[in-house]
DNA sequence: GATGAATGAGCCTTCATTCAT
DNA sequence: AATGAATGAAGGCTCATTCAT
């Protein structure tokens, strides 16, 4: 009975491509492994998305790779391990810097709508990730955890930094800030994946929702 | 390569019924088929929350509602009958009248809190539930369409209602009240249900942020 | 492992309605009983026939007979007695008298002519039970038993007696004179019941074979 | 109520490869597709002969066979496709040459004999798979066809073209001649299969009896 | 190292049989 | 006595995993 984390002979050490260029030694082969396992990821997240983890045979993910279904068992120990992977990848994956890509807003509340913007993005852009994550969250509480820390506190920190540029936030604790942040996550996530995503609503429709919520929750009472 | 859950394979103890549970006792077979019924819907979502639909086994339902496996097959037509029953019985399940149970407050900020807190308990109540039927939304659109009734638009309305009673709201169009709404609604599902259940957080500290984020709300920005 | 004649609890004893009408008691129940049972085994051999003893499950039968499942292992002891029923019915059942039916030809070759004719009849109408033992006598060296003595032996003597009517038939000795009724049974059993049934051979077609193998077995060389 | 056939249920003893059942000794696994095929394919003739196709498992032929269940659905898609298998093995396998083996006989009588004997040793050897095929014709139509051809008019061309040879037969339109090939045909399936498989006739037997009716046929009525 | 053929445990389901009503 | 609801053993089949090539 193992548990999440400790993968006792995984050798999922990402191998990534410019690693193995350092060495002059067979460099093709290298890049050739790393490939297959990028494309054996690419291919189990595209299925595990759209048919669930169980559905999903490792016989079609082989197949949907282009490589030999024993692959999955050597590189990944089987298809939990790939499971696993997914998730360590997207671990790994250097988080696209919110500082770097939005600059702050002129007001609290441009600020609190244009990080609600980015979150709504976010969340689409990851929703085959969450789509497989989100299952194994409900069932496996250390699954969970990672994507506490990845999908939901990834940005709070940032996102409570921004925030104590405004006047409007001085007053509040530490506390209250983090939910604020949360909040603005919790908005994203629930019009920006699940509606569109799991209810089926309309994207753009989702997108208005959202921001008239937020409206109503600048505006006060 | 073990499983995430370690309580996956773990063998459930027969539920014989009643106290009969003496060794060696054949359990005397009994007919009460709506009491087998509900043994088996309430075996079922406790062990698709747990494990997961798929990774359930009819032999484990059957076990764990003490009656035989072919039952599943006479009553609900096969596994999957078994879920669909599990959503219709909750669907068809009036659900508990919120008037009934929750005066209205002397205050919109009262009433207010006081529907978040409602709302946070409905979420845990409703956990296992959501649970089972948040991953199958993720794979079947269909199931997307009956969790946006049950579970997103369900005291929609009856909050709205309430709502309409204190005179903060008087300047507000409906869309804006439903906009509200779902503003509590929301907060109850994320701190509610997700944090506590998906994201393994303290479901106590979950209840103080979604209250940190309504008091920012009510005492504006 | 019980052989095939044995039958130590059936209570087959076929019941007829007319023993019941003998004592005045309860005659309504008994006729009840046969009626039911007569059912029973109409359907099983109708059912049996057309889908196979294994694809045909007890409920069907049930169903078709108009009555309850249990009453199958009631009356017969189960699925595999009521097959024995079907074959004991029909082994009491009195066999219709050729003699009694057919008046003997002019000529031999008139009298081998008429023969092969009831042959192909009797063959064809009973083609049912045919279809239900056939594949039972494959597996079943008791019921090949049975079958040899019920369906091809049955007129075997009688037909000897008749042929030894004929001058034709003087020379040959008692052996020879058995090979030729096996032999019109044969060929009753190839045209009559093989050729139509199994093979799907248009059963007039079938008929003008057997009777144009009969001429040239007649003609001779 | 047991089974009829008192083999029903005996344990298939594993017929591991080779002679590699030196106990404990896993038997290494071997790439030898062909060789398992042809081995699943007699192990299921063998079994659906003596227990009937419903009546035999896949685990039992798997078993008989020495291979693992799997593959006769990797390889014939399914118990099914086995059956279907063994029928397509037997039309596409080259009907042993009636010519290369039994050279024409000096006279009609002897050539005639000469086939009905040929007949009679091809029914016994066939005698499993039609053990197999009858009962499944009886249901199918589809089946009897094939039957029909394979086992019906699969000689009748050639034995026609031999007896060509002989002035007895030189006055006989091509119609009387196929009635003659299908009265030889009848003969071979009547006693060389039907009596001593299906009605438990001592084979020796069953082939005096044929000889007679031959040899009456052949001296003349 | 890579491949995919072979394995076999375990799944959902069927259905003859039992037995409470 | 008759019913049919309940039982549970056993079946065909799938598919993650192993391992000969």
């Amino acid at each position: 009975m193992k548990s999440f984390n400790q993968s006792r002979k995984s050798k999922i050490t990402p191998q990534h491509p410019r690693s193995a260029a350092r060495s002059g030694v067979r460099p093709k082969r290298r890049r050739d492994r790393a490939a297959k396992q990028q494309a054996l990821l690419a291919a189990a997240i595209k299925l595990f998305a759209c048919r669930g983890y169980e559905a999903t045979t490792t016989r079609e993910i082989a197949a949907c790779a282009g490589c030999a279904e024993g692959l999955i068992h050597r590189y990944f120990t089987g298809k939990e391990g790939l499971l696993l992977a997914i998730i360590q990848d997207r671990v790994a994956r250097e988080v696209v810097d919110l500082n770097a890509h939005v600059p702050l807003a002129q007001s609290f509340s441009l600020e609190f709508l244009q990080l609600l913007e980015w979150e709504l993005q976010r969340m689409w852009e990851d929703r085959d990730f969450l789509r497989v994550i989100i299952p194994r969250a409900l069932l496996d509480p250390e699954v969970g955890k990672v994507l506490s820390r990845v999908g939901t506190s990834r940005h709070a920190d940032a996102i409570v930094e921004r925030l104590k540029h405004f006047k409007e936030c001085r007053s509040l604790t530490l506390d209250e800030l983090h939910g604020l942040a949360r909040f603005i996550g919790l908005l994203g996530f629930g019009f920006g994946f699940l509606r569109p995503v799991a209810l089926g609503q309309d994207r753009a429709r989702a997108r208005v929702m959202a921001r008239h919520v937020a409206e109503i929750f600048l505006r006060g009472v």
